[in-house]
DNA sequence: GCGACAG
DNA sequence: ATCTTGTCGC
């Protein structure tokens, strides 16, 4: 297994590699979502990439890979945890997404380079980041209605690494940051336009969904079978 | 030294 | 992350 200073020494190296300008087709066809679901019981884990129509939301395709979680949760090195689920269930799509929205930060990140960076840079694919909660960085003042936004400072250089945006009225944000090949304020965009009911982008949900359903499908499978005869 | 810390 | 249901509070 990779050390933990190996891996942040290929963050300082991937991280040359990002882009934060809009570099994705026009119009978007297709979204994805990524997610990965932990067993309580076990060191079992699933990621699922979810397709969906950019318009209608529709479902196009759906692709999941369980595996045995190969590196600690350490916050900063999220990314060398679920990407081993998630490479090998985007793997096995049948339909490439125009771009994809990961479930975790992007630049927002104390290297600049969460999740949603190191996944597009390895597939060369313009990716979103939206975590729940905010991993660094700072904002204040951000109103109440659906639509708002308040720049995510860095304390180090205050520097603009993401949007605390608020997807409902009166709802706890989300955090919206590049990660490849998207610009932020495309970004906020996408994520707004995709969270058209709850506080997440129907893609997390989707994807959370999947891979919840995909963990017990495989869990059921290493059971032998009830006897018959 | 202490607190904060994506999932 | 895991927890899945009614309950409390604004």
């Amino acid at each position: 297994m990779i050390t933990e200073a190996a891996a942040i020494a290929l963050q300082e190296t991937l991280r040359a590699q990002v882009i934060t300008t809009d570099e994705l087709p026009s119009p978007i066809r297709t979204i994805a979502g990524t997610d990965v679901e932990y067993d309580k019981s076990s060191n079992l884990i699933a990621g699922s990439v979810v397709v969906l129509d950019y318009n209608t939301l529709e479902v196009l395709d759906v692709a999941s890979h369980c595996m045995e979680v190969s590196f600690p949760y350490i916050p900063g090195l999220f990314s060398f945890r679920e990407m081993p689920p998630l490479l090998e269930a985007y793997h096995k799509l049948k339909i490439q997404p125009d771009l994809i929205i990961c479930d975790g930060q992007g630049l927002a990140h104390q290297r600049r380079f969460g999740l949603a960076c190191h996944f597009g840079v390895t597939l060369d694919k313009p990716v979103i980041g939206c975590g729940k909660t905010r991993l660094c960085g700072h904002y204040e003042q951000l109103a109440e209605p659906r639509g708002s936004i308040a720049p995510l400072i860095a304390e180090e250089d205050q520097a603009l690494i993401g949007n605390a945006l608020r997807t409902q009225p009166g709802i706890n944000p989300v955090f919206v940051s590049c990660g490849h090949k998207v610009s932020l304020a495309t970004a906020t965009d996408i994520v707004l336009k995709m969270a058209t009911q709850y506080r997440l982008p129907e893609t997390t949900r989707l994807a959370d969904h999947y891979a919840r359903l995909a963990l017990l499908e495989y869990k059921d499978g290493l059971n032998p079978p009830p006897a018959s005869e």
